[in-house]
DNA sequence: TCCCCGCGAATTGTGTACAAGAATGGAGCG
DNA sequence: CGCTCCATTCTTGTACACAATTCGCGGGGA
């Protein structure tokens, strides 16, 4: 149950002591942190940074995407400082611009946590979801070629390999960016923006909201969409998406979230 | 041809010499700038400065949204700190923020500019939000009381009330802000946001592309709008929407830019 | 005359110091 | 035993120092 954050963020960065910071009395020089004394090797030292905070940004929202960052966790300047290894400044930078996409909130003077959408937020966001995959979907069957259906095929082919495999990480991860697919092959890029967005924060309403996690996704509903676009058949194709993205909205149990239920059961047990 | 940022971007605020900058040799310290020493007069002096960063960022928006700051327009960090009196952290804050937003571009190393959004942006930016409007406009529809309506028709007059003054910047403005009083009516604050800042780089758009800036939305078509909003009739209402939309954007020349206009001309008589 | 190089000035990038606000824990009181 | 208040500590907010990069310009060479 981590409600604060852990060693789950990183993909290939170890965090130092084993357990979590608290061992360093305050916050140690950046300079010092890494092998070298200098920021880096090279001349430059600069363009590396800003880099960093870009891989700050895609680690927290890679990790949000599959349920690994639970909402609510709190996201500590210090302790990114830690794992990265950067100043707060570039730290900074990347938690404003996840708040800026609504899958951080900032509070004044209280800092970072993963967004909590609530119920409403839950409505708006859907309605919007089905707004622009509306708008999306006859630009993707119009600009599909043969090339994409094969990608949109193997897509889905990884996504069973995942169901079946139990991997339940890669599988959530995989049915979010099977519609991210669909808007890129759309064209607009501003569209696939908006759509990431939403299917980012609907990841987040997923881990509040669906305790068992079926989602809908796994009834062969995108396998049936490809089929749709691969006939060329908008009208049958946005039904079938609509009734998709309202199937997964009313699966969700809204009335209770995910983590008060746990909290609830602990505190009826002892 | 105001290329660089100059006294126009904030309301009540005026720079200090007269003139601009360059006087100063370097960067003034901002605790000395205002009467005291301190940063405010209360205890507070926190919180003081986020309002600022908020300021900056509606200042400059509403800046692009009138026309008063034209694309392409350098926007130097030091300049907007002497304007605000605020330090660079803050007025970073707030031009990431618009650059986020693709108001400004952000060039590593080079600073941040008004975005000058391509021919290609611009009919990314126009499909999107014909995609955006056609979702919010039965929702309004819906939503829209008398009192909405009431609201919306004074907005009209005074649209018209500003066309008649000749109050260019006004007026052009406020055929903006009527689209965006649509999706406020709507009701979907994340539909509300799209929009927002698809309208905000389509009066960019406008800036660049339609050097007559007559613009279509003179011919009473927001009047027709509200007309069929108030007769509910949605078909009609999203047929007149999409007509608008269309209207606005072939009426622009897209091959060729405003300030590259001006440059020739300058450069044939020469 | 034109191009290229290099130097100085201006501007942005990043780390860090210090200050202000919130959280935490414990003492004192009811 | 619980509640409140205060002090300590942790965390965030903001300004600023210094580094690095880019820009502008003048001088030298072809």
């Amino acid at each position: 149950m981590p409600r604060t954050l852990s060693a789950t963020i990183p993909r290939g960065i170890a965090i130092a002591g084993g357990k979590v910071v608290k061992e360093r009395p305050r916050l140690v020089p950046v300079r010092a942190a890494n092998g070298k004394g200098a920021i880096a090797k090279g001349t430059n030292g600069r363009g590396q940074a800003a880099r960093v905070a870009h891989d700050i940004h895609d680690s927290v929202l890679a990790a949000v995407m599959a349920h690994r960052l639970p909402p609510g966790t709190k996201l500590t300047e210090a302790s990114l400082c830690g794992i990265f290894g950067v100043s707060r400044t570039i730290v900074r930078m990347a938690l404003h611009r996840l708040a800026h996409e609504h899958v951080v909130e900032i509070q004044p003077n209280r800092g970072a946590c993963v967004a909590s959408p609530t119920p409403r937020d839950t409505r708006e966001i859907f309605a919007a979801r089905r707004a622009v995959e509306a708008a999306i979907l006859p630009l993707a069957i119009e600009r599909c070629t043969g090339a994409h259906l094969a990608k949109l095929r193997a897509h889905i082919r990884a996504e069973r390999s995942a169901q079946r495999r139990e991997d339940r990480m890669t599988w959530i991860r995989l049915t979010g960016e099977f519609h991210i697919a669909l808007a890129r092959i759309a064209g607009n890029p501003i569209l696939t923006r908006f759509l990431t967005e939403l299917v980012t924060r609907g990841s987040l309403i997923v881990a509040l909201y669906d305790p068992l996690e079926k989602v809908c996704c796994e009834n062969g509903e995108h396998a049936a969409l490809v089929e749709l676009i691969a006939g060329k058949q908008p009208a049958k194709a946005l039904r079938k998406m609509d009734q998709h993205l309202l199937a997964i909205e009313s699966g969700l149990k809204l009335e209770q979230r995910h983590d008060e239920i746990d909290l609830a059961r602990i505190l009826a047990r002892s």
